[in-house]
DNA sequence: CGGCTTTGACCTGCGC
DNA sequence: GCGCAGGTCAAAGCCG
């Protein structure tokens, strides 16, 4: 099953600028902000956040001032990027299209499973990890047109953290309704 | 009844 | 070439 219609969503030129502005302005954010009023379970704040493109190449990371551990990468084994320092021998490609899509990574505390982030996400597998202890849920975006995955993994010695990384872009919008907002940053794409 | 979660099987890439 | 780890699908069951 893999791609049937020959879609060429990339929005990595959009992504390109949230790496090298100093100024987190980009569509990003936009999702942050349903994110932080959708929340209605008892959430609270997105502590940090990375923005990884590809294998890594570049990483942005915002939070009250502390830009710094990844935590329990001190060993050098773990990394949900890991394929850019273990494995990055993906240089060869293959020749066609491979893991084009820019990677959201979201750390956040204290979070349940599937949070309303203004999506509906259906899980698809749940796969329990080597570096974790905890297993690693798979969602995908319930639209049609949609194939944006989610990947939400919970650190080992941490079960109030967990780890969301979201791949791909929406070709839609959350609330594709009366919205003139947030979505029309989106609808650029 | 429909949609979604669950769980095991299956596939693929990579390392050894 | 085989084994491991990670990722995905699909059938069944559950919940609304
Ligand atoms: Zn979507």
């Amino acid at each position: 099953m893999e791609f049937g219609q020959g879609e060429d969503l990339d929005g990595l030129g959009l992504m390109a600028q949230v790496q090298t502005s100093s100024s987190y302005q980009p569509e990003v954010p936009v999702s942050f902000c349903n994110i932080s009023g959708s929340i209605v379970s008892g959430k609270h704040d997105l502590p940090k956040f990375w923005v990884n493109e590809e294998v890594g190449l570049s990483e942005v990371r915002f939070s009250n001032g502390n830009t710094d551990q990844i935590s329990s990468n001190k060993d050098g084994s773990s990394s949900w990027w890991k394929s850019a320092s273990t494995s990055l021998e993906r240089n060869k490609m293959k020749g066609r299209r491979k893991m084009r899509e820019p990677r959201f990574c979201f750390q956040t505390r204290s979070d349940v499973d599937v949070l309303d982030d203004g999506y509906k996400w259906r899980k698809y597998g749940q796969k329990v990890v080597k570096n974790s202890l905890h297993p690693r849920s798979y969602y995908r975006c319930t639209h049609s047109n949609c194939r944006v995955k989610k990947r939400v993994e919970r650190l080992s010695e941490d079960c109030r953290m967990v780890i969301t990384t979201y791949e791909g872009r929406h070709n839609h919008t959350p609330c594709d309704d009366t919205n003139s907002d947030e979505q029309n940053c989106i609808s650029s794409f």
